[in-house]
DNA sequence: CATTAGTTTCATTGTTTATTGAAACTTAAA
DNA sequence: TTTAAGTTTCAATAAACAATGAAACTAATG
């Protein structure tokens, strides 16, 4: 099977913006390829439709599993193994983010808090805790905001993202109720 | 002058850190750097402190100036140009936050759009469109979001920050009253 | 306008990261 | 078991990226 010239510019745009996403640019078409493709693919499939080697793919599997994008789908009768996307593109897009979150952050937040908790030495050491103080703070504002997120019904999620604009009044709102 | 090793410690962290950031290592050593310094540092001071070359430091503000995390400052009677961080640590997680989307989400959004535009000639091109119409829809949800949230406040922020799990509340509650 | 302190540029070199492909491994079927 | 289809691993190689430092540039000062 051979990509159409626009599926096939969607999958190298992906592989362009692999790195930026966090993988790399192979990575990136493999992914590109297994969410425009209806059916789920072999890894020959894969090596042939992106001009890769099939230990490449074997390695960009691995990392795709690793990210939980992808899941392995077997047909009756057929020794091989299928590849497909883990699910929506919402629960991809999410899984990005969660991934991206334990690498991007929870690694500075855990020597952040190591460096608060000892006692600083001189003026420099006193000044640069304080920045980090608000490093912390501000990384771990957004840690539980995320998760707060992820609490939330999808329905729930449906309202908050559609306030839009709107969520500056319900803030208000709140304010003036809770001052009662 | 010379970091202590906690310091000392952070920096290299940051440095770490730097390529999941967005920009380089030395660029990510340079930011820490400046960040937990009390007082503005000139390029001199920067490539001492971190022991690389002059001209990494150059291309390195350079870099960092492009992201606007950075200002120059200029003391009276001196010719050289001191460096030190362009806001609170609000202000440069914000530009970070900013620049990537402009890097990770729009060029992205940019080439979906054109692609749905276009009519499907076939079966493969209409299952892909309908994917590039869910990635197209999920970004553009997070872009106004991300725009949204921008606009507030710093106390409606905060306000919205501390929310934390009553986000659920509110938004049942707003359901509610939008009911009557 | 010549000097000099300070900064930037960029070709070269060094380092890191990604890719290949042949060999090793795994497992279903004969 | 043996065979063969399919997969993974990893040493070697290729490609991408970052750092150096000497030369070019800029602009304040005498």
């Amino acid at each position: 099977m051979t990509l159409s010239d626009k599926n096939y510019a969607f999958v190298m745009h992906c592989g362009e913006m692999g790195s930026r996403w966090g993988f790399n640019r192979t990575i990136g078409q493999m992914c590109g390829l297994l969410i425009i493709t209806k059916e789920p693919m072999t890894a020959n499939e894969i090596a042939d439709a992106l001009s890769i080697s099939r230990g490449n793919v074997s390695m960009g599997i691995k990392e795709l599993q690793s990210w939980r994008l992808i899941k392995v789908q077997h047909i009756p009768g057929d020794r091989k193994e299928y590849y497909a996307p883990a699910g929506t593109i919402w629960d991809m897009a999410n899984r990005v983010f969660e991934e991206r979150k334990k690498r991007e952050i929870d690694p500075t937040l855990s020597l952040l808090r190591d460096n608060i908790i000892e006692q600083a030495h001189n003026d420099d050491e006193r000044f640069a805790q304080q920045q980090m103080q608000e490093i912390h703070d501000l990384l771990e504002t957004v840690t539980k905001w995320s998760a707060e997120l992820q609490r939330l019904s999808p329905e729930q999620l449906q309202s908050l993202m559609k306030l839009g604009s709107g969520i500056g009044k319900v803030l208000d709102f709140k304010d003036k109720i809770l001052k009662k």
